[in-house]
DNA sequence: TTGTAATCGAGACGGTACGTCGGGTCTTAGT
DNA sequence: ACTAAGACCCGACGTACCGTCTCGATTACAA
């Protein structure tokens, strides 16, 4: 994937890899905001236009280092057992997000990208794949009958995800993995299909 | 609320006024990066010294901002019920959060407040009411017994606010009350009390 | 004199002073041309923007600087003897513009005013002292009969003044004081009055 | 004449007229300062690398284009009237100088020579012809006693040419023909030979 | 009523970084 | 071999802000 504008085959790989590795480098020690195209051009041994020439923004080169050095999202496992493919997705997603210096120069980029289309538009291309991948094995878990039909699965990757990101940012304390269990329990039992027959139960909200 | 050093009772209360006011107003147009201390000082008219006497930093002064033009966060409905009280909170947030360009601000100053524990520390308390009132709500429903009594309330929050922070982050539409209302019944459905004794539903995770 | 725009008595002498040095030192030693603004800032220990801020250019800075190096033009010598003052003028800027570094600088300084209206105006009123001076020099000693009356002594100024420039421009050797001596020689035997009346020489140039 | 080092006869001569042609318009347009050997080398439509290839400098580009620009000097009339034949030449020179773009070009190009040997050197011979032509014609006008013997003709052509670059140089306003008449009068009057006999007058400088 | 001391608007200061231009070198195709 | 094209490293441009620092000029308290 690239972000970038003249899409040359001239374009030399080995500035490119510097300033990737210089970039990502120099978020992870000094933060997103303070990380400068100056800095990190002098970093990499390279010219400030280099970087400018390739990428739109600050947030762009980012963008593309923490990929790299995230490297393949993976497809999700599907063992069988959705609990614990889920379970091991979210530690995964919340040990990377919250116990990992990338988490917050990744939150960082999440919000820049809230006032630039552009970068919004690369981020949700990186990330898309795995939320996709997690859509899917919900949707094959549907299929299976382990959840109700009427459920749309794109609303349990939101509820699943964005527990932990919530978690993650307004907690200092790292995830435990209990919580991430808990909160996957809630979930799947709030979406298994109810025991029908015998009148089955309404939702309990009302009190 | 003040995050300020000196606090001094000669503080000139309409410098205060129009430092705030101005730091929102320019934030919400351009942007928290854009925000400059320098430009707010120009836009209320004040000295930049003024600022940096009474506010740490940027983030400091743009969260006291947003407190004050937010308002009293006022304390959740109890109406009886739980369904509809949730609800209107999590329409509330999510309406202040993704429909509002006060969200982009309000999301900027919570990265920030990734590297910097001070911020961290302020937004926090700012927040924490709440959060608590929510957790509050929540346990109260359970010692009626429609929450099951082994879930963790504080769980239940991460999970209510997650969903929507996640939802807001990375949609670009906005959130419709449909989206609220089916994550809201999962969890509901999945923190009701078991039906119990006859032979009761294991959880459906297995397959 | 100032060049200079916001002319505030909040300015910083010790600033000024450094920033002058620092500029004239850099440009003796590596030429006008090489001067950056950046390279003066760097070596006054100053920021660029306070030179920016009191100067337009690097050519206004320079000008000051020369000025102030070169100290006070001082009237030009009335001894009488009209040749032994014009001499001693000449052969002071001969020396000046062609056996020290500041001539260079100096020249590009000119240079730099063609294309550069406000640098030539802030030259001008440099120079125009000294011009001057020397105008008024000539013209006593018209008035008192050594000169021709209907000779203008601003052309003698231009003439004196550009012999000078021209073999400093054009030759790489210094300027020998013979060569100041005769071409003083041949304006002055130029401009004496004529014997008149008995048998008086007409002008030489006709063949 | 070429100041160029590879020197072969491979060379593109469409290219060459094409960087001469942007280089002088360019310089004319915009001045000497702010002509860039990038600038050059995109509207000759020309790579970088074949300006580099040929020519040392920015400034050795210009002065070959100048000089093919202006094509021959050409040389100087011999009417017989020396004073007829001066003006001429000295009316041409101010002109191209001072009322002409090609004038700031030039002196840039002086300027730039000051601190450049090479170039200084190519400019020497090219403006050599010229000045050798100019001092031949006054050694002429001495041999048949127009000019007292003792006199130096170079000292002449300094005063000549050097009188209109300082007029050109310090003022704004065009040469006037009359200024050139005026100084060209004053030198052949302080050059003819003396009346004799009559124990021949001394230089009136003395008061 | 009058110090006197903190706060105020203003903005100069030494800096860092911005995004752009151009320098001079080097590489890649194409002629 | 020489060309057009243009990427590369680098240094400087002129601007925007940073956070610190004086400056008088209010201003509100305590003497």
């Amino acid at each position: 994937m690239s972000t970038s504008p003249p899409d040359s085959y001239r374009r030399n790989e080995h500035a490119r890899r510097a300033i990737l590795d210089a970039a990502i480098d120099t978020a992870i020690e000094v933060g997103y905001e303070k990380t400068s195209i100056e800095g990190i051009a002098k970093r990499a041994r390279v010219g400030k236009q280099t970087i400018y020439r390739w990428w739109p923004s600050k947030g762009a080169v980012l963008l593309e280092a923490l990929q790299q050095r995230m490297g393949r999202d993976g497809e999700l496992a599907d063992t069988g057992d959705l609990f614990a493919d889920l379970r091991g997705e979210l530690l995964r997603a919340a040990h990377l997000y919250g116990a990992t210096p990338i988490g917050a120069v990744y939150h960082a980029l999440l919000t820049a990208s809230l006032s630039d289309a552009a970068l919004a538009e690369a981020h949700d291309a990186m990330v898309r794949p795995g939320i996709d991948a997690l859509r899917r094995r919900l949707e094959a878990a549907q299929e299976l009958g382990h959840i109700r039909p009427d459920i749309d699965a794109a609303t349990l990757v939101d509820m699943l995800y964005g527990t932990i990101l919530f978690q993650v940012l307004l907690r200092t304390r790292p995830l435990a993995p209990g919580q991430v269990d808990e909160s996957l329990r809630i979930i799947l039992d709030g979406v298994r299909p109810r025991p029908t027959l015998e009148g089955g139960a309404r939702p309990a909200a009302s009190e």
